[in-house]
DNA sequence: ACGCGGTGACTAAGCGCATAGTCATTCGAC
DNA sequence: GTCGAATGACTATGCGCTTAGTCACCGCGT
């Protein structure tokens, strides 16, 4: 009878392996103490069990206070889920908008360092990550906009890079689209699965992942692959579209 | 106050082409008519908004029927989203074990072959897979452990494909863990943005990322690629695990 | 030292509402 | 007339959020 049924109680989640992460020190400016135990809390909850799932007395409780003490700090359950995008969709941004990278010589430079820390980021982040990327319907429409904007510049990123290694030739004529999309997927997808206690380091991670997107826009020699059973139907993945619709 | 904001009401979800697929021919055979409506509905009610943010009156709402009538077809919520999630992993699964892979004769062919086929898939039934990847947290534990069940064989036909490559040495020596998990990754994770009125079709996309993942596998001739800045600290990607606990 | 008014964090209790699910009854095809 | 499909009115319950009030602490005049 309209039992909400959250599958991870506070403990469990407390002591969860794949719940834990570093995006403690995503918030560690702009709240106060109180104010940060809470969003921690509820990334945990949110990644746990999803936004709807999770109800105000499991936020709190998680920081040992009442419902109320929640309102004190946020004024809606809707605000802390936006807090916890917009931030961390901000400092995923900001963590590949550095002159590292834009002074790195070659595109082939630039894109092996962008995919390294995009993805090692997101490692370390897995599971505020995964409620920035899986949670976003909870959000109003208006606050749904403005991390679509912030997604934008993300994109853009990935964008430039690989446009300019097409352009100066150092890369295949691949479709720009395509294989941004293919390289953020890879970054994006692994806070589904990702722990911090598995085989892989975020840095080895990044590592192997920057590998596989240099190999993405790498010119293979024309023998080079295994032979291909499809000829030749004039369907290739050369400039199919000019910018598509990325979410 | 507790107003829960499903963003999307029927009317919207009825005509938005993100939220066209073929997911209707899923259920031909197993359900009546109005119980392959209501899962219809059911599947674009959860893609939309969530299983949680999603009543039983904006499922049977879809369908043009009253609340209690779900109650005629299905015993509860919870396992309109389990049949939805069972149906979709069984073909999907069903789809990569065909004859035609297995008889394909080298590794890179059935890899080809399977890359695309499970792209192919998860791009024509995106809108079903969306909720068969993200909803899976509404399920009870003893479902959620059967859907589980079905992934690890996912996950098997694409490791032994791999596998079999680096024992035969045709494809590089690489970490079987990461490639599987890199290309079931980008398979899946098109499901959030794709849309069958974007630019590539569902074949389309399945040939480009079979490709990727043929690169991934791919030996590369020394000197073929970029200069690495990393020279080699004696962390590559090989072999670093047996086999992990993927989800 | 002491009292005193002010302040902000926090709580207990609960309001108003919406939800998942129930059930006696009706409808409609054969 | 029979029987399954469908319904409208209903229940039990849980939800987000509010309200009224407690408590610890602060500055400050005396």
């Amino acid at each position: 009878m309209a039992k909400r049924q959250a599958r991870f109680t506070p403990q469990e989640m407390e002591d969860d392996p794949r719940l834990q992460d570093q995006s403690q020190d995503l918030w560690s400016e702009e709240f106060g103490e109180v104010a940060r135990g809470l969003l921690a809390s509820a990334v945990r909850c949110f990644a746990a069990n999803g936004f709807h799932a999770t109800t105000t007395r499991d936020i709190s409780a998680g920081v040992g206070l009442s419902p109320a003490a929640l309102y004190v700090h946020f004024p809606s359950k809707e605000l802390v889920l936006y807090e916890i995008t917009r931030i961390g969709h901000e400092r995923a941004l900001a963590h590949i908008q550095v002159p590292e990278i834009k002074e790195a010589g070659s595109p082939a430079d630039r894109l092996r360092l962008l995919m390294r820390r995009y993805t090692a980021w997101h490692a370390r982040h897995h599971v505020a990550a995964r409620v920035c990327q899986y949670q976003l319907n909870g959000l109003t429409p208006d606050h749904y906009d403005e991390i679509r904007e912030l997604r934008r510049h993300t994109n853009e990123v990935f964008r430039d890079v690989v446009a300019d290694g097409v352009a100066d030739g150092t890369f295949a004529q691949i479709d720009v689209n395509r294989v941004v999309r293919g390289a953020l997927s890879l970054g994006i997808d692994l806070v589904r699965w990702y722990r911090l206690d598995g085989p892989d380091s975020p840095e080895e991670l990044g590592e192997f992942y920057a590998d596989l997107a240099l190999k993405m826009v790498t010119k293979t020699a024309p023998d080079e692959q295994s032979a291909r059973p499809r000829p030749s139907n004039g369907l290739n993945h050369t400039g199919s579209s000019p910018v598509s619709a990325a979410k």
